[in-house]
DNA sequence: CAAGCGTGGAT
DNA sequence: TATCCAAGCTT
């Protein structure tokens, strides 16, 4: 049984020297520091959930043009949200944003709640995002625990195990707890993950420039890339599918909307099916009509948990009446605002430069 | 508690 | 090229 890690300087020290580094050092300028409104500050946390900042800015930006405040959000279709998704993975929190807006509408009035327990009961909000929350928009002290913080406290205190485990979780949201000021709460929150993000990053840390180092316990022992410790890892298993690129006569793609939840959630995808025989007895079913053709090479798309061998199989079809409520015909050469899986999208875009019917090379 | 969920950056 | 994993949350 380990002890719990007593905290390397007393909170008030920990602050003065984080702020001072944090004035001079920090992150001032990122999109959702200007104007910080609840709303903004928890779309931006909402995206920045494992996912990088350089990745999310442009993603924001756009999001806050179409929807600049929660009636905007709350009113749209939740597919054109997730067009604006598309490309940035884990749409769950697309779809968890779109219900949260439409919540605060009907349980708050319209406007953001900032208290830790109303924002962690919204869809797609947790302890440490609506700690985040509160912390940047309102001024009232709060306590966040994000990768960043995680990185950070657990070298500074050499805290072992993976922070995954709740016992290490629960002595990180502890020490988090006791650095914590009362006061400059946005810039204090904004210094913990700019000193993880800039300084003590995962694989590179520039302890020379951090303020800490002189008490960091994994620095003074060297073994700064030691932690957190990394979670244990398993083999990826391999799925394999099919997908139908069926066009009409004019060209259009015919696409199937996915499940309201699971991969790809509520996104438009080609019709997937997990081998040639389950694809010709659909075929037979709605489009018997059709000819199959040759299929093209296959591909692999590796995701977090699994890896995804694609086999594109095109076909062709007069035309097709009645695709239902779950589908529809799709012009790549003028897209719907519809939210499209990222490998599909890559496929119908190929679409525009190379014929089906004579696929390039050997 | 483990599994499930995406994509792109870094090494 | 392969692997790890990033401002986590839900089931």
């Amino acid at each position: 049984m380990t002890e719990a890690p007593a905290p390397v300087l007393p909170a008030a020290a920990f602050q003065r020297r984080l702020l001072e580094w944090f004035d001079d050092h920090g992150r001032h300028d990122l999109p959702w520091q200007q104007a910080r409104t609840p709303y903004r500050v928890w779309v931006s946390e909402i995206m920045l959930q494992q996912t990088q900042v350089t990745t999310v800015i442009p993603y924001f930006e756009r999001f806050m043009a179409r929807f600049p405040d929660v009636a905007a959000l709350a009113e749209a279709e939740q597919d054109e949200v997730l067009h604006l998704w598309t490309g940035l993975g884990y749409y769950a929190r697309g779809r968890n944003l779109h219900k949260a807006a439409r919540a605060i509408v009907a349980e708050h009035g319209g406007e953001l709640p900032v208290e830790v327990e109303a924002l962690a009961a919204l869809p797609g909000i947790g302890r440490s995002t609506a700690g985040a929350i509160v912390a940047q928009s309102s001024g009232e002290r709060a306590v966040i625990l994000d990768g960043n913080v995680k990185r950070s406290l657990s070298r500074l205190h050499a805290v072992a195990g993976w922070p995954g485990r709740l016992a290490v979780e629960r002595r990180l949201w502890a020490l988090a707890e006791h650095y914590t000021p009362h006061e400059r709460l946005p810039d204090y929150t904004q210094a913990m993950m700019d000193l993880g993000a800039t300084l003590c990053r995962r694989g590179t840390p520039e302890c020379r420039r951090c303020p800490f180092a002189d008490v960091c316990v994994a620095h003074a022992r060297g073994e700064e890339r030691r932690f957190p410790e990394s979670k244990p890892k398993k083999a990826l298993p391999t799925r394999v599918t099919r997908m139908l690129l069926l066009r009409d006569g004019q060209g259009r793609v015919l696409l199937e909307q996915r499940p309201a939840s699971g991969l790809w959630g509520g996104l438009w995808s080609l019709p997937q099916f997990d081998d040639e025989a389950a694809l010709q007895a659909w075929l037979d079913v709605h489009a018997p009509a059709s000819r199959l053709e040759a299929p093209r090479p296959a591909f692999t798309h590796v995701f977090s948990h699994f890896r995804l061998e694609i086999t594109p199989q095109p076909a062709r079809i007069e035309r097709l009446d009645a695709v239902g409520e779950a589908r529809r015909w799709y012009d790549p050469e003028s897209p719907d605002a519809i939210g499209l899986a990222a490998p599909v999208k890559a496929l119908l875009s190929e679409l525009r430069t190379f014929s089906l019917s004579a696929p390039p090379g050997p």
